[in-house]
DNA sequence: CTTCATTATGCTCGTATTGAGTATAATAGA
DNA sequence: TCTATTATACTCAATACGAGCATAATGAAG
């Protein structure tokens, strides 16, 4: 086995040609107002707000925040990475680029509301909204443009493996609709070229493709990305805190929560919850936005370990 | 707001004094063989194999692959990004080294047993495995010293802080040990400066540090992070039968979880959680290879979806 | 050839968690 | 004053989960 230490081979490579690479650096930045989900976009809310990684930067966290709030004058809150991906850069001189996602949670302002590029993610996503019941576009034109290219293939096997994906995708078997599976039922879509990033007729001019509005390059597939990883990590983490105000009732949290996942919760499970979790402690004041009885203002309790709720059993440990 | 489309700004980029990085593909190869989880090194086992990306390469899963099997001849079978970091490099001309990280899952052969570079992950993290009860390493010599760097904060704050970090990743408070947190862990003991890699003693040549075998840079932090990804997925996602040969029984299956996980499950427990989830099928054969009654052999039924088990509950989501 | 430790496997049982719904009271708007 | 809407407390059944008992089959030890 040829064995050369990290750092010998590294000092080599950085005398010899090394291969150098451009890196961007993308953000996913969410907020939710109105109970919307919105994402912050720029240009004509066709692309994610990015730019290049450069030496000024002490680290990836912190040139990603710069940039953010340069391009759009918006402090971030939490921030993870989503992905890392290459591209070779299809027009020029064989340079690779490479992109180096993020999701960023804020705390949108009211100000800024519609103005400054945020934008509903189910605008991108019109079939991932399943709050006001099945989206219509997805018995109209989603499902049966899916299924259509299940059929079209030759191979049976291909057949069967589309079909089967399709199904688990968009919830037509047993196991029902999932809304963690945001990610999965987009790359199906443009496998099947229903969304307009796959056929290259976008830079055409045409920017409302089949299914939802479209991004540049692969933006929207990075904002799935985002919603997949944002709504699979409410469950385990309380990440949706980063996305209220200090206080709040019970019914907002929920709202947003909802907005999130796509789906409507049962309003008393929610509660005990969210209760029996003790993520919140009741800041004493009472509101009365609606009507009804007035609602508990609650705030999120800042317990050090917001490392809590990583419980995570799933395997039948035993004591001996 | 000053808005360039990502296209527009990246040929500005290119044509600029664009900042270009060097870009490093790191792997943690596991595989379980023995009853132990082991991790492919290179060199004196103080480093995972590793290399720069290159033109040559499709992808960076595809770059990957390459690398680890030209320096290891092992093929790889499942692969997950696990990282993207960036440091600038300490010895150079400010250039910024980008190392994105895999995880990657084998069969072992028999015959590169240890001879190949396989060390027992526990090697690194000896306090990790908690299979014949509590290591003794733990009461002996990690928690006193970690508590002690606890103490040794003038900040009271900052006192509090780490002593409930410390009990939390550790175990020492009601909700008892959690093996997914092995990063955590691993973290606050390079905090306390309690392992080699923290200390700058290691390049005077003790390879065996206060705390498990050390690595060099920062590889031994990226194995903890494979480690805890390794035992977080394991729950909610049938990826230990990457692991697995063609067929094996149900303790052979136990035996490889619990050295992921480094806790001894309940055997009938296991049996019922497996069987229900309709993962397994039996082969029809049976061996005894030990004492008891022959066992039955089973295979992993490879339902198409290897999505499956992507349940993930935790919203109290209702129908209307 | 017995004995015994070890394993496979089936089954029970109490408790916690989860999904779903009923019930009651408080309030704003019509 | 009515009524739709909301907050909040409880109940109830269905599972899921942790823990353990029981039985049978086998290899190793004597």
């Amino acid at each position: 086995m040829e064995v050369k230490s990290t750092q010998a081979r590294r000092s080599a490579g950085r005398n010899g040609q090394r291969h150098v690479v451009d890196a961007d650096l993308i953000a996913v930045v969410i907020a939710v107002t109105d109970g919307e989900p919105r994402v912050l976009t720029i240009g004509e809310a066709q692309a994610l707000p990015s730019g290049p990684f450069e030496l000024g930067h002490r680290s990836l966290q912190s040139g990603l925040r710069a940039w953010v709030e340069r391009q759009t004058g918006h402090p971030l809150g939490y921030i993870e990475q989503l992905y890392t991906f290459a591209d070779r850069d299809r027009t020029a001189d064989e340079r690779v680029q490479i992109s180096i996602s993020y999701l960023g949670l804020a705390r949108e302002e009211q100000s800024d509301r519609s103005a400054h590029g945020w934008r509903s993610w189910y605008d991108y996503f019109p079939w991932e909204d399943h709050r006001a019941g099945v989206p219509a576009i997805l018995p109209d034109t989603v499902v049966p443009g899916l299924l259509a290219w299940a059929e079209e293939a030759e191979d049976p096997n291909i057949r069967r493996d589309r079909g089967l994906r399709v199904e688990f995708a968009f919830g037509l078997d047993d196991r029902g609709w999932n809304e963690e599976l945001a990610l999965q039922r987009y790359e199906l879509l443009y496998e099947a070229a229903l969304v307009a990033e796959a056929t290259r007729s976008w830079d055409k001019g045409n920017p409302l493709s089949i299914a939802g509005r479209s991004m540049i390059a692969d933006h929207r597939r990075i904002l799935a990305t985002g919603i997949a990883r944002l709504r699979t990590k409410i469950k385990y983490r309380p990440v949706v805190f980063e996305l209220m105000p200090p206080a709040f009732t019970l019914l907002q949290l929920q709202r947003t929560v909802e907005a999130l996942a796509g789906r409507l919760v049962h309003k008393q499970n929610f509660r005990r919850l969210i209760e029996q979790q003790d993520l919140v402690e009741e800041t004493g004041e009472t509101v009365s936005e609606t009507r009804g009885p007035p609602a508990k203002r609650f705030r999120f309790r800042q317990t050090v370990q917001a490392e809590r709720t990583v419980a995570g059993t799933k395997l039948p440990l035993s004591r001996a």
